[in-house]
DNA sequence: AAAAATTAATTAAACGTTTGTTTAATTCAA
DNA sequence: TTGAATTAAACAAACGTTTAATTAATTTTT
């Protein structure tokens, strides 16, 4: 792998376990296994370090929302639940990193940063939004909050993602069990979301 | 109003704009307007206080959770509107206060403050699930998923709570919208969650 | 009630570390 | 031989914390 990306994958890791803050370029170094100065003729500060990651893991998503979207075959329905499976599958599956992301919408630090970042959810929500506004035309749907709806969806997965030991004090587990790597856990957040989201948005049900 | 609590007041302000390490003791003592001893002198050390802003502000909830657990006179659905609605006006009420503790959620710093949070956390969850699984014993409630359905409810609301910039992109507001102190938002939110939770858990609707 | 003694609160300065970053020299590869 | 990669060492700045001295408040003694 080429230095610079391993860089990246152990910056990943510590930053979302300890924090970007609280983790030093000497420890990013070590942890490495390169000379400290590296991370900064690579990157050239921290700060862009960090600019770096966003940017290389960003707007994945989009691309398959918008195919969502357009997609003629999928009833609104439909399409909410390939949208749940895919949320969940996308956040469960590389929690370090949005851990990393959320840390840095939490607080107001590195403005651009975060407005980047926000830039980037904003597409994929409009996206979610016209799904269930087609839905609420063709009378599928009841005539919920679009935005909140789509609140509920993030928000419920974030719940339990941002927080390994709040998720297993959630579900009555002790700390052996990783929740996100465990099918059996993922199936049952698609399953709750799902009829959750079903029972909300369905008018015939 | 007492010093030191004039001093935890500015920190949670603080720690949860700019994140706990990135915020010095220089820094907070000059916002505080009082010497960069002082901090010292009244909490022993940076870590220290932040335990003390946990400690301070934990277990509010407990009390009117368990409350209205045991009331006789509200059904299990009334109960869960009631809890909504304080759930929405403790968290939107001191935002601040709420991200800090995120922040600490998020990072796996200083382990044993984590446990303590969680341990609160823990308490308020056993409560809400009795609610539903009351609600399910009487068929007054589909069988659903009582620990997902609490990080919903909650999740909810921290994905709009804990970065303000998401959550005017969410809402489609500008900069000088303050979506926490706004009572139409609030409603919204509220309204959202009752209509969400009436029809993923009430069997007539 | 006044004076003295004791404790608490507050201060500026200094402490030793650690921080992110840079430099200048060296090794490696093309 | 030239440019990129890598290194150990050094840089100044900022960090959390401590010290020792001073002021303010409280308690005790006269």
């Amino acid at each position: 792998m080429p230095k610079k990306e391993h860089i990246i994958n152990v910056a990943i890791e510590l930053f979302s376990e300890k924090g970007f803050e609280a983790t030093s370029i000497r420890e990013l170094a070590a942890k490495a296994d390169v000379n400290v100065a590296m991370v900064n003729y690579y990157f050239g500060s921290k700060d862009k370090l960090f600019e770096a990651i966003v940017e290389r893991k960003a707007s994945y998503m989009k691309g398959k929302l918008e195919e969502l979207a357009s997609n003629k075959e999928l009833t609104e329905i439909q399409k909410m639940d390939v949208l749940i499976e895919n949320y969940v599958d996308r956040l469960l599956s590389q929690p370090n990193y949005h851990r990393l992301i959320h840390q840095e919408l939490l607080v107001k630090q590195r403005v651009t940063l975060q407005d980047n970042i926000v830039k980037i959810f904003s597409g994929n929500t409009l996206i979610v939004k016209s799904i269930i506004e087609s839905g609420i035309k063709k009378k599928l749907f009841k005539k919920v909050d679009p935005e909140l709806t789509m609140a509920s969806i993030i928000g419920t997965i974030n719940q339990v993602m941002l927080s390994k030991s709040m998720c297993l004090m959630l579900i009555q587990k002790d700390e052996n069990f990783d929740p996100y790597t465990d099918v059996a856990f993922r199936k049952r957040l698609e399953t709750h979301l799902k009829q959750m989201i079903h029972s909300y948005l369905l008018i015939n049900n």
